[in-house]
DNA sequence: ACCAATATTGGAATATTATTCCTTTCAACC
DNA sequence: GGTTGAAAGGAATAATATTCCAATATTGGT
């Protein structure tokens, strides 16, 4: 897909804001009849342009009201310590950012629970036991302002 | 809705991971039939458990390479310089994620720009023109190692 | 500016999926 | 063990997605 114009741009700020709409419907959003509507986005999905559709859950009904940012240093930077760092990060469902950032620590990432004691759980059985972090940092989130998943498309 | 037993958690689970998923593909991976499976769903989107459905872009096939950390220090904390700022962020889809955390800084703020330059710019002619700001402290994003909309449900 | 070739649109027909309705099953309580 | 309320499941219906084909617009060449 080479590139996309103004009625792709509109399906996309559509369907980022709420894909449970129907064809019928976001056809007349973007004004166009279903049929080329439809084809424009499967041709969107087939290309890669939307990634996935997901259900966004309400972290507060499900007990979940702690959130921190966790700045980590590597004890090294080996390439096995690494792998051990991104195996972690990537199977722990406690953590759901991980960045490498320029600045003073490695990485930064956004982690949730249910309770400080959790989190204070899980950085020190899980995350320091791990044996590959040197230090870390913890930045408990006070409030929470602005947290959306879409993208600015012109 | 008073509490979620394992049928309602198997189902937020499954729908944060895909909710393009057909009712009864999800009934069968539940272990339900479709209508009651449906019935369900419907419970937990009136009930907000499921706050919305979204379709999640490729950032990088739209043309955002740029993802950064800003820390924000406004320039005091009456009510109104602190709606002006918030109605700046609420406003700006540049800005992905905003927290109030403890700390050095009274804001972080996670965003997104096609280039340094676009970064830039908007740093230097929409947040610190807003007049609400005292200073501000910048860590780029290297690499994005995870990131995920998917909330640890037992 | 015209024509041919190509791609895109839109409406109608069809297929798939969601939703409702009704009966059956399960579970708690007396 | 029988009775009541709540949840489940299958069949019927309604809504929506997908395909098909004819019509319209767009592009490139002369």
């Amino acid at each position: 897909m080479n590139e996309l114009d103004s009625f792709d741009l509109s399906i996309l700020k559509v369907l980022q804001e709420d894909s449970s709409i129907h064809m019928q419907a976001l056809a007349e959003r973007v004004n166009l009849s279903k049929t080329p509507c439809w084809r424009r986005v499967k041709k969107l999905e087939e290309s890669g342009y939307i990634r996935k559709y997901v259900a966004l859950l309400d972290h507060r009904k499900l007990g979940l009201s702690v959130m921190a940012y966790v700045q980590v240093s590597m004890k090294d930077h080996d390439l096995n310590t690494l792998q051990v760092f991104l195996d972690f990060v990537e199977q722990s469902p406690y953590i759901l950012d991980c960045h490498a950032t320029a600045g003073n620590f490695d990485y930064v990432m956004k982690v949730i629970a249910a309770d400080t004691e959790e989190l204070e759980n899980f950085l020190m059985r899980e995350l320091l036991s791990s044996g590959v972090i040197q230090s870390t940092n913890t930045n408990l989130i006070l409030r929470q302002k602005k947290s959306t998943t879409e993208l600015p498309v012109k």
